[in-house]
DNA sequence: TATGAATGAGGCTTCATTCAT
DNA sequence: CATGAATGAAGCCTCATTCAT
């Protein structure tokens, strides 16, 4: 029942989302979908909240595991994971999409705001970890970084759902060329916030300088 | 009567945007509105295409403009010129970025990529002159650069007029503070495509030579 | 149209009235009353002024008519006049009844002190025309009066048109029988109840004074 | 658990009223409720009866009380007594003033002649006794008074709990004023509203007499 | 050509009542 | 006996579109 209630939302978005043809898919009462969630706004809330909350142990993983890893490894498994993530729900992740850019969705302050905090957060601690283990140059500002890395890993993201809008690049392609092009979006984004290695070679740490 | 239309689509998007509502604010009849543009599609295709025809002047006014300058300070013009588009064309960025991700936007495709087709190659033209003139590193991946640049501009526009985005940036403050962080947006995209500089020298030139 | 609407406020109320009731007796569409009133709300406030409009002519022939009658004539005359108006707007009078105990009608506020206070002024000017003309008490106090006046007469009227609230007296009966309790309502009211304690006859004025 | 349910029924009438709120307030079964009175007619015929039940100790013991007093003065405490039972239950009044008006009341009729029945009852014998007593004009008909008594008291009634009906006069104001208010309406009532010729005196009795 | 009344399907929501547990 | 999920009709309202004037 959640999971027809979320295709909904995410194939129409809110306002066009149509509790008919939830309910005439479901094959059940009207009057029943009410009395779970109130309103349809309940029941986006409601789903929005489960989203949440799912969302959160895979993405805490990430932050929490292999921290002692070069930051250009640790984002270009972000960037992995992410896709991962967004491809095994894209209802999920088509409803934050429109969320983000559609005004009139309900609630959209209150969950946007608590998503968006959560995300930044983690990115810029992601970033603040890299400068302490000098994988990331020391003064590149970590909430400029966030923002960076978070639109280019939405745009990525949603291309990757949408043949138009990744144009050629390849994330809508198969799983290799995909992975391939998210390394380079990564790639593309270190080689900015990496320290500069200079002068003399970079010994040990190996990775993310671009020519010797 | 055509700028109503505009607010109404930008404003609620295609299919929450309401005919009764346009031809309300416009005292016009329902009835002309239809003889003119046959139907609520024909209405929005007719102000898309003249978005667009409106549009290509300013963008190919910044494209062919300062051509001689280094890299990093046309990314800085056109993130600027972009953003003081969107800031005087709010409702006409409004339905571009909805339309982004809305799939059912009638006509969504075909308009879409008409527009994307034109950005993604100004920015990848963007590069490769930057390529040529030396100050963008020969090894990026044009197509992989243009992505990152578009996916940023498009976050920050986006940000700019919207609050619970922007998420305490300050790219929906004030003009100054929003330009800083512009320029600080585009620095860091090109501190990671510019030629790493090294050791010594030219720190008068600033970036954009490579790595010796 | 508006007098099928007219009978399914009188006959429901506001809340238990259907419009699909009205339209399907109307034969018409429903959007076609909403493209006319908006809202249920908005017809009933359109019938309600309409009715208002249609209801100061009479009382206005009454109040300025006969001026020099003696006071008990009058008031005769003003409930003959009101029970017919309310016999021949059956309906109008019923949404009039129900809005005075219905705390949640709509517009309930604006519409009724609109009304009462025509009423209670017209009648308050009654009396102190009475006063003027000495066929009503100087002591009297003309807002007290001008209460008891409408409250009987209010509840003449719904009584004449519901033979519970009648109950045997009378009004609901035929015109004759009606119009002699209407008769003897005013004359209970001019007279009082008390035994009137003087002496000789109340010469001149003729009228009213119980016993002798 | 009947008071929540008298609380409904008066504040939104018979069908405005919710047994879906009613259970909501009460965090009770919507199942019991339909188990221990059938349905939503059974629960009010259920809640109708006890009040009528209840109302009878204390009227009987106004009607009862004080019979020696002269008619005036009964009528005062009638009066008196009646406000403060409304004000008292102001739900049980609301209820009983909605049925008044309310002709798709369930069990209307029979509820409501029961009630009638009862009060005209009452009021007449209180003429009876008073034109006994010779305090009361001996050729009032005791059914027509009693008529005005009880418009003029449920006028009172309903005011006193709803200042846009009360319009100025005093009665939904402060204890003292609704008392004088009530006096004043009881007083009109006695003395009637016309001159009254006699001369002389009897001014100790207080009241009875018009003007000296 | 311009009008705007008429349409009727579809939108979300509330409701009293039932019945399997 | 108590529960509360399931029901589906009915509620008000909005909508894009048509068409006779």
């Amino acid at each position: 029942m959640l999971d027809e209630s979320y295709r909904e939302f995410a194939e129409h978005g809110y306002h066009q989302a149509s509790i008919n043809r939830i309910v005439g898919r479901l094959d059940i009462a009207k009057g029943s979908l009410f009395q779970y969630f109130g309103s349809k706004e309940g029941l986006f809330a409601h789903l929005f909240q489960r989203a949440v909350d799912e969302i959160k142990a895979p993405l805490r993983a990430i932050r929490d595991g292999q921290t002692g890893e070069p930051f250009p490894q640790r984002l270009k498994r972000v960037f992995a994971a992410s896709s991962a993530f967004a491809l095994a729900h894209p209802f999920l992740w088509g409803i934050y999409r429109r969320m983000l850019t559609q005004e009139d969705f309900p609630l959209r302050a209150t969950l946007l705001s608590q998503v968006r905090a959560e995300t930044l957060t983690f990115f810029r601690e992601l970033i603040e970890l890299g400068q302490n283990q000098d994988s990331v140059r020391a003064d590149l500002d970590p909430a400029t970084a966030a923002f960076v890395i978070e639109a280019t890993l939405d745009r990525a993201l949603t291309a990757q759902l949408s043949p138009v809008l990744d144009a050629g690049l390849g994330l809508a392609s198969d799983p290799q060329t995909r992975q391939a092009r998210l390394d380079a979006l990564a790639e593309a984004l270190c080689l900015g916030f990496s320290v500069c290695p200079t002068v003399h070679p970079a010994p040990s740490t190996a990775k993310g300088d671009a020519n010797a």
